[in-house]
This record gives structure tokens, sequence and C-alpha cells, in this order.
DNA sequence: AACTATTTATAAGA
DNA sequence: TTCTTATAAATAGTT
């Protein structure tokens, strides 16, 4: 239908296979909505031109998604449900794998208990025990770790002090130096020296809640009893 | 196109209307493999007739499944990726719930301590030491509802033995039976009545794996020690 | 984008 | 559905 007839193969020349493309798209997007109307039938037209552009053509009341669902339906073709339902299974299997780890927590935390017989119960309490034992443990050792950390600064500080005190008796020979020096060591003999004589006790009973912190170490305000 | 000119409504006569939709969608379905030839395209066309018919076109070396997901990114037009993302988000929220409970599982096993400050072992070690003592108090509880049911157990026991005895006391005046009830119910005095006496020893002392149980009680073999 | 000679599609009828 | 055929519609090559 045109001035010659061509044959059915791809136009080679870029600028000619662009134009046939937009004319020929406006035709058959044409024939689409015509078959719509006439024929009472439900389209879906998707074109891309070699160049990438896009050209569609969906009938009223028609959704892509539903054409595409469709079709799926009538040719078994599975575009989606396959990955959707691995992903469903996916899902209930972490569902399922979550569910038990709330039961292991709960029977931990010695909630729903009712199922359990002597012998599970029994397991449950050692498992228990052995944990506390772990946790006791643990804890001694952070305990022990954070007393020697501190014992090392309280050292430093005492020599960091002492050459101080050291650098002002050598000051003190020249009498430009006008404070009272006497003073300012009598504060930090009473505090510092005195901790670091029983650091065991200074880290879980001397430090109270309502007592600024010495040195600026972050102790928690929180219960350290040794249980 | 025709012996006459149409117009472009529906066709009314059901008969013709399938005609026409014949002749047309082979029309569309040739315009659509020529545009997919000359004009180097990728065409998708679906079409489902009046009656649900389906007829269908795809340009070589592309695939329904590519020309919908291409449409979608370059329309925008979001169905099944905002469902698939969703579910992606979903899963990998899921997964990290899972990833923490299972950490709480080990925290409460004494596994991964090691970030842990004394602040936070300390709670973790009470809240084991409340645990501990639930568990405990409901093994102790389970143990003591069996005690009981054993008492019972026992006490309908002796009194059918009882029983038998009276009755075969009455039998023992008439000289037809000829057995030495003498005999039986001395084994039964010798079992029954004494572990009566003490059934707390004999709930968690007397039975041991290797013995046979008693009345058909169904006791694990299992340390059943007070701890 | 418009023109137009020609091919192609198809409406109506069989 | 398919064939036929007159005619409408589409479009290739041109401007």
């Amino acid at each position: 239908m045109g001035r010659g007839k061509i044959e059915i193969k791809k136009i080679e020349n870029p600028t000619n296979r662009q134009v046939t493309y937009s004319k020929r798209r406006v035709g058959i997007l044409k024939k689409a909505k015509e078959l719509t109307v006439l024929c009472d039938a439900q389209v879906s037209l998707i074109m891309f031109s070699s160049t990438g552009k896009l050209a569609d053509y969906c009938s009223p009341s028609t959704d892509i998604k539903g054409i595409y669902e469709r079709y799926q339906v009538v040719t078994g073709m599975d575009l989606w449900n396959a990955q959707y339902e691995r992903m469903q299974n996916t899902l209930k299997h972490l569902n399922e794998i979550n569910q038990n780890l709330r039961k292991e927590i709960r029977r931990r935390k010695g909630e729903e208990l009712e199922g359990m017989d002597i012998k599970q119960l029994r397991g449950l309490e050692q498992t228990l025990e052995e944990s506390l034992r772990i946790v006791r443990h643990r804890k001694y050792h952070v305990i022990a770790t954070q007393t020697d950390t501190y014992k090392k600064k309280l050292k430093s500080t005492r020599e960091t002090y002492r050459a101080l005190i050291h650098e002002l008796d050598m000051k003190e020979e020249n009498p430009n130096y006008g404070f009272n020096v006497e003073n300012q060591s009598r504060i930090y003999e009473n505090s510092i020296p005195m901790v670091n004589e029983c650091p065991q006790m200074f880290s879980f009973r001397v430090v109270h809640p309502n007592q600024p912190n010495l040195l600026g170490l972050g102790y928690e305000s929180h219960d350290l009893s040794l249980a």
C-alpha cells in the first residue's frame, strides 16, 4: 500500500526505518482502537521502537496488569507467581523460625512452662544454671579488668601529682609564686591515696549514686553488689 | 476499506462482530509482525475477544515478561514491583528481627558477652536469676503434683487390696477356694504399705533407672535430684 | 508534514 | 470459517 510494494524485511536506512515506524505505529494503534470499539475486545499493545521509545494502547475499562494476569491464567505462563510463591514460602518459614525463637526466649524467661515435664524442666534449669555461671564469671572478669585500669590511672595520677609537688617545691624557693601550695597538696592527699589503698572496695562500694565521680570515670550509678 | 464505509462503534450483531473480529485480528497481527520486522521494534500484542478467546503476538527474541518489565520501568507504573518490594522489605525486616532474637538467646546462654558493660551484665545476671527461680518453682510444683497423684493411686490401690483381702477372708470360710491366701497377702504387705509411708522419698529416691516401675507410672529415668 | 499513486485491508455477500 | 470482490484505508516514495 504505497507507491511501490516493499519486501517485509528490516529497513536498513535508519531514517527510513524511523519514518516507517512512525507511520505504521499510528496505523496499528488505530487498528487496535477500532478493534476494541467495533468488536468489544480487550486489547493491550506495547511497542518499543529500535531507539527504545515506548508507545502503547490499552482498551478502556481495562488495565495492563489485568490483561497480563489474564494472559498468565489462559496461557499457563508464569510471569510472577513462581517468584511470588517462593517469597511467600520464605516469609512463612521465617515467621515459623521467629515464633520458635520467641518461644525459646519465653521458656528461658520462665514463661510458658505449662507443657513441660520434669525431665524438660530439669534440663532447662541446668541450662540456666550454666548460663548464669558464665555471665557471673564474665561480670567478675569485667570488674577485675576495670579495677585494674582504675589502679593504673590512679598510679599515673599520683605520679603526676608527685611530679607537680616536686616542681612546686622547686618553685617555692622562688618567691614569685604566691599561692598556697600546702593547701592544694592536702586536698589530694585526703582523697586519692586513700582510695588507692583498697581499689576493690572503691569500685563497688565507695562510689555512691549521689556522689560525683572521681576523676571523671564513667561508672554508672547502678547496683554493683557482688550478689 | 470494504464494500462500504463503516462507523467505528460497537457492532451489535454478535455474528457480524465475531466475523469482523476474526478478520481484523488477522490484520492487526500481520501489522504487528511487519512492524517488528521492518522497523526492528519490540512489540507485545494481547487481545481477548468479547467471547474471551485469547490471541497474542510477541516479537521474536523478546518475551512477554521482559516487555512488561520494561514497560513498568518506562512508565513508572508500579504494580508487581510495589508488592515485590514490600515483600522484600518484610523479609529483610523479619531477618533482622530473627537476628536480634538469636542474639538475645545467645546472651541468655552466656555467649557473646564481649560488648556488655557491668551494668548490662548485672542486669542479665538478675534476669537469669529470676528465670531460674521461676523454673525451679515450676519444677517443684510439677514434682509435688505428681507425688500427690502417686499418693492417691497408692491409696486407691491399698483400698482395692484391702477389699480383696476382706473378700478372700469371706471366701476362706468356703473350702472350695484352695489356694494359699496367707502367702499372697504377705507379698502385698511387704511392698505397697511400706512405700506408702514415705511417698516423697519414694518419688525421688526409690525409683532407680534399673528397677522396674511400680504400678506402671511413667517416671522417666532421669536426674531428678532436687539440685 | 503533506501529497498521492499504489498496495493492503476488509465489509458485504456467497 | 473461507473465498470473492468492490471499496475504504494505509502507506511508500516523493515533495
